[in-house]
DNA sequence: TTGTATTCTGAAAACGCTTTCATATTTTTA
DNA sequence: TAAAAATATGAAAGCGTTTTCAGAATACAA
């Protein structure tokens, strides 16, 4: 027989109704009553039951984290992991739980998530990237469900985009630094490994890449811009497609640590030196980033920061304590190792 | 006003009870009245509630992944993704959800699990990991949780350590294959990094390093070992210690593939080759060691598997229809590539 | 004093489902 | 053709909380 808050009312001698005060620590209890019930409840070894707990205060204490969005390797990127346990670790404190939705295709996603809402089962989204034209957003907004994208959604694409409450990084300007650091060290002809481009932070990186080009007066051809995919394998094939059809190109600038580990890669294969030869920048300072060689130069993204400000602010608006300012930007930092110059030893 | 199951009977002439049984396809409806309480759903656009689902039926529909188990890096690891994607792609089906854990301390593990499972917030546990004196296991057992353990529990430190579910690889044997395949390329002093000592599968693949000395008729050398941590930089100081009190290594084995990645990086860095001075594999086949210069050999560990066949498991048990076997092993696959061989060109 | 807040409490009504039980109807079996 | 089994349905009782409401007791102010 499981033990239920009319067990604890019973030892303690008093209403049910004053035991769901001192567990939600609401209203006036005498204080006295307040310690008879607590002893109560730890002599009863008692757990209220969850289901029933949400059921009675229409709240579900429980978040959606959405990881996948279309592509299973972006899963299992490191920025994945790292974004979670900045989440968890907000949402740890205030006692809501984290549900990973992780769908396959994008009907499913959008109708799931809806789903999920309605259904009660979430109180709100926590969004891990946005696409171009991303439904799912125009959904979420249209039923009214809370969401935080980290992120951010491209204007005209959203009906009402301001409303959207993002948590960032300026991906445009942090890829115009390490492109300009390629320039300053000397570089001309540079290469870029995009990523498929129907997320906003692979478009941002490029554009922030021909933004870069042309500040420095550089032409922008399409035979430096190679798309390198989701996998190690796709990568690799980019890099190379890139290195056949432009010989010439002095430097690369990949979107992901993983793409530029790839690159590097793919360069001392051929017999060619990093930096001598090519120079190589990534983004985002993935672990990775310390083990090629030589090691990386890089975006640094805090990441768990992201998933930190992501969980406050969904918490806040579920408070109906809006934020004053609809986003937040992150500050990133170009991180300056061997692959953008020679290595100190 | 939200649309319950009041609603949909009202519009479809029946009485809630019907309703119901149309919504879980149990017991019998007539035909007709099932259409017509169909079409009355998604006129009104009905969703049921589904904290009310589970109080009613006293079931979350909800399971926890325990992921990090005491170490925040575990957690970064590519391991833990695809696992869990393993886990999602059988949950998606059944309309399980997933609720990440993710917790500080041990002793928050346990007491917070427990607490989630009384709570009646989940209904049972997948553990992407076990420690060698696992508590949690004995707590989750003491109060008859349903769990289970992607790996194994060791005889002697779990009661009734017998009724334990589980989903393991054999890294003993997988180990030994690592190990022996180095000594027939002809190693005979052959270091190995290993994981901090607290996780089963860290030990196992210390023994079947051990067995695999043994079975060659090598010596064991206290000095050939030195522990890896869970960082990137830990990884980095136990290979230089390893390279500085034992110069005359001829091999590594590394217990998983990132420690063996920075092996390969930090020999060389010190003007070593891979693998013509040293011998180097690795355990898991991450994509790391497609990116490492020369290409990682490794045993291939098919997570993704793993998380799938704990996932069916989990929902056996969940309906109390026990599978016949309390383990099941998958196999695993060494895979050769340049680092224990000159690379073919 | 009297009136007004403030503190405290319990009964009872939600919350929105599932499940049990009783019963009616239809089909199958012997 | 009677009995048994299968099919079908609704009323009502859970499920275990939270929350509302009404009111009692106490404190404080005028």
């Amino acid at each position: 027989m499981r033990i239920t808050i009319k067990d604890v009312a019973n030892k303690a001698g008093v209403s049910v109704s004053t035991v769901s005060r001192v567990l939600n620590g609401r209203n006036y209890v005498d204080k006295e009553k307040k310690e008879t019930i607590m002893s109560a409840i730890s002599e009863l070894n008692y757990v209220p039951n969850a289901l029933a707990q949400n059921l009675g205060s229409q709240k579900a204490g429980t978040i959606g984290v959405l990881a996948l969005r279309g592509s299973q390797q972006a899963f299992s990127n490191p920025y994945f992991s790292e974004v979670i346990r900045g989440i968890s670790s907000v949402m740890e404190k205030e006692n809501v739980q984290i549900l990973l939705n992780n769908f396959e295709s994008m009907e499913q996603e959008i109708e799931n998530c809806i789903r999920l809402a309605k259904s009660g089962r979430v109180d709100g989204f926590i969004l891990l990237s946005s696409r171009i034209h991303d439904d799912l957003i125009v959904e979420l907004m249209k039923n009214e469900i809370d969401f935080v994208l980290i992120g951010r959604v491209i204007e005209n694409t959203i009906p009402n985009h301001e409303e959207v409450y993002y948590i960032n990084t300026d991906n445009i300007k942090s890829s115009v630094e390490a492109v300009s650091h390629l320039i300053e060290k000397g570089a001309a002809k540079i290469g870029i490994i995009t990523a498929p481009g129907k997320f906003v932070v692979s478009e941002d990186r490029y554009l922030g890449y021909r933004q870069a080009l042309m500040m420095h007066g550089l032409k922008f051809e399409e035979r430096f811009c190679v798309n390198g995919g989701y996998t190690v394998k796709d990568a690799k094939m980019a890099v190379n497609k890139l290195l056949d059809q432009s010989p010439d190109i002095d430097s690369i600038f990949a979107t992901d640590d993983m793409k530029a580990a790839v690159a590097i890669h793919e360069i001392n294969e051929r017999g060619l030196s990093v930096p001598d030869d090519i120079l190589v920048i990534g983004h985002g300072d993935f672990e990775i980033a310390e083990l090629v060689k030589p090691r990386l130069s890089t975006i640094r993204v805090p990441v768990f920061e992201l998933g930190e400000q992501a969980a406050k602010v969904l918490l806040q608006i579920m408070d109906k304590n809006f934020p004053e300012e609809k986003g937040c930007m992150i500050d990133t930092k170009l991180i300056i190792r061997g692959s953008t110059r020679k290595e100190v030893k």
